[in-house]
DNA sequence: CTAAAACCTGACGCCAACGTCAGAGGCAAG
DNA sequence: CTTGCCTCTGACGTTGGCGTCAGGTTTTAG
C-alpha cells in the first residue's frame, strides 16, 4: 500500500490538491518540476492525483518550513514511500534533525531577547 | 551612554567589526547601506566604529536569524539604542514575538516528524 | 621606500520557492 | 453553442542577504 494502491481510487485535480493543502496551482506544479510529487496524466494532459496527495504535500510545507530544500526532500523520499534506508540517509536525517535542533535553539534565544525588550518597553511607557 | 559616548574611545576599523562578529566585510558594509549600521568616517574616507559595533552585529545575526528583515530591525532599533517607544512599535515587538514563537512550534512540530522517522528507520535496518 | 594588506565605490551574480503573465486548450452547464 | 471556469506549457520576475569581481586609494610592516 505504498505506489500500487488499489484499483478505481478516486483521483482529483491539481486545484483540488492545492485548496485541500492551503497551496497554490504553481506550488503543486513546482513540486513535479523538482521530482516531489509524480502525478498521472489525463488523456487530455491533466494531471491526476491520489487523494492523499493533499497530505504529502502538507508534509512538504512542514519540511519547507523546517529548512529543507526540495533536493534534500527527494533524497529523503524513499524513507517514508518505502521503508527502505542505508547508511547515507540516515547520517542525513540525523544531519537536518541537528541543524533544525540548533535553528529552534537560535529562535528561542532570539525570543528571549525580544520578551526582555518587551518587558522593558511595557514597564517604561 | 547611548549615541554620545565618552571622548577619547578607541575606534576599529571595518575588518576588526567583521572578525569580531564573526560575519564578513562585504556584510557590515550592507548593514550601512540598509541604514542599520551608521559609521563615521576618517579623513580618508575609511570607516570608523566604536567597540559595540560588535555587539551589535551579531545582534543583527541573531534577529536576521529569527528571520525579520533588515527594514524590520531598523524599525525597531530606536527601541534599544533609547527607551523610546510608541505603540506601533510596541504592536511590531509583539508580532514578531508572536511570528517567531509559531516559527518554534512548526520546527518543533517537524523535529517531531523526523524523530519518528528515524526511530523507525533504526529499528528497522 | 616599497610591497602587502586592508579599505573604498559601484555593480552584477546567486539561490529557492514560488508569483505572474501570455496564449492555448479542456470540460460541465444551460 | 457558448459561457465560464479549470488546466496546460513556457518563460520571465521577485525577494533578501549577502558573494564576488573590477579598478582604484590608503594604511601598515619591514
Amino acid at each position: 500500500m505504498t505506489v500500487t494502491e488499489a484499483v478505481g481510487e478516486r483521483l482529483i485535480r491539481i486545484g483540488e490538491v492545492a485548496r485541500g493543502a492551503g497551496v497554490s496551482v504553481r506550488a503543486v506544479r513546482y513540486y513535479e518540476e523538482q521530482g516531489l510529487l509524480i502525478a498521472e496524466r489525463s488523456p487530455s494532459g491533466q494531471r491526476l492525483y491520489r487523494q492523499d496527495a493533499v497530505t504529502l504535500v502538507r508534509f512538504f510545507q512542514q519540511m519547507f518550513a523546517a529548512g529543507l530544500t526540495s533536493r534534500r526532500i527527494t533524497e529523503l523520499l524513499p524513507c517514508w514511500d518505502f521503508g527502505h534506508t542505508d547508511a547515507e540517509q540516515r547520517a542525513m536525517l540525523r544531519a537536518e534533525r541537528d541543524r533544525i535542533q540548533a535553528k529552534v535553539d537560535d529562535l528561542q534565544a532570539a525570543l528571549d531577547r525580544l520578551d526582555e525588550v518587551i518587558a522593558i518597553t511595557d514597564t517604561h511607557p
